[in-house]
DNA sequence: TAAGTTATGTGATTATTATCACACTTATAG
DNA sequence: CTATAAGTGTGATAATAATCACATAACTTA
């Protein structure tokens, strides 16, 4: 945990990271926050917050990317999404039985804030304006992998593979070249395939042409096909 | 839309329905959803919400099955969930876009309450504890939901269908013997597989002696058996 | 830099399930 | 109560992707 870059004199109101929601609170409240935050600096690689542990934080992403995942039966992991800065980490958890439900590992470097749970909770029964901002980005946010997971279920592996080429390229690096933070096995726990098979597929889409491929450095040369093959693969 | 059974003088009030979430509104709150709602009795097989409207009221479910899908690409439905009485219809959808994203059919006859959009919101922006109370039920019914996906994901057909049938037994019907509110292209629907497929496992759990089976009639004989075809199936 | 670990690629085989084609049964409407 | 539609069961075949077994490559770390 290094604050050098964060001197402890910048309040949550001055901070260039805070969260839409935010914006609805005011100096008092968010000073409330602010007595009661701290900030850590993570490295790439660990583990944040497992499943059936008690969520004594809300933990708020300021920089970097995490993975959300669940731990099957089998030892798999079934990736949920990967989420991306000023974002919450497990809100969905939170307001039901104060248990994650997820676990959570960072795929870069982060720097998070973690928020007492009461403090936060305080927030959202005192302020409805406030509850009804959280309730939309929770809304949002599960119906974007509701969909995502639905879409999924009834298409081959190729254009599964060919959602999360188009996922990375547009959502999280809004760019055709990107390095995918993720290994081949990961790339499988997304989709719900096996590495072999996905490994298959994107050296048969490097084959014809639609990518450049060179292990996680991947170019989308043909944007067009592959959302083709998304919605008919 | 028939109301001989619930006079206009039954205020919310008094209603033998409502939802735990309105035990937070005061006399004040609850007249002004009771100015605001009106009661609609619907037949089975009836359309209620089509994915795509806007929303222009939430609805509370007070008795009858309700099934929540969307159709697919391929014009096959997904269904996501059989909704209980008790219940409010499409509350992830509304605090988003104000689109409904999901579509409802009456699965049997129905008693709906239709609540003014405008009148529900207010509510929760005045209200922090009524609306913590319906974060948290959004929040646990997404999860839910979530889970069954997950979990399925990675099933075989048998297991996914054991699922099904464990499901009306324990969290709808609570008996061992009950007569399921779909047709076998329905049951496939639920578990995205084909009608043949679903056929063939039911067939053979029958023959297996794990459950008994006449048409939409079902007793399940060896729970035990069962369970752990959804473990391991 | 060497040794060990982790990640990846590839072929052969097998398991699972979709699809098609058709017979048969049960509802539903006039 | 009959005609039409909707729902269901069954076998044969084909498509899809998992699994296994092993080779190779790329990172770590002492």
């Amino acid at each position: 945990m290094k604050e050098e870059q964060d001197p402890i004199e910048i309040k949550c109101h001055d901070c260039l990271d805070r969260s839409c929601a935010t914006a609805i609170l005011d100096g008092n409240e968010l000073n409330k926050i602010f007595n009661n935050r701290y900030i850590s600096d993570v490295r790439k690689g660990t583990n944040i917050l497992n499943e059936g542990s008690p969520t004594s934080h809300i933990i708020y992403l300021r920089s970097g990317l995490v993975k959300e995942y669940i731990l099957r039966p089998d030892n798999h992991e079934q990736i949920l999404q990967i989420i991306q800065p000023h974002s919450y980490l497990g809100l969905t958890s939170l307001f039901g039985d104060k248990i994650n439900h997820y676990s959570y590992t960072a795929l870069t470097e982060l720097r998070l804030c973690y928020i007492d749970i009461d403090v936060f909770t305080e927030l959202v029964k005192t302020n409805g304006n406030f509850a009804f901002e959280i309730l939309t980005s929770v809304g949002r946010e599960n119906l974007n992998n509701f969909h995502r997971f639905i879409d999924q279920s009834h298409k081959k592996i190729y254009g599964r593979i060919a959602d999360v080429l188009i996922y990375f390229s547009k959502v999280i690096f809004s760019n055709k070249r990107f390095q995918i933070p993720l290994t081949r096995q990961e790339i499988a726990d997304m989709v719900g395939t096996s590495r072999e098979s996905t490994g298959r597929v994107l050296v048969k889409f490097t084959g014809e042409g639609i990518i450049g491929l060179s292990g996680r450095n991947i170019v989308i040369n043909d944007m067009a096909k592959l959302e083709k093959i998304s919605r008919y693969g």
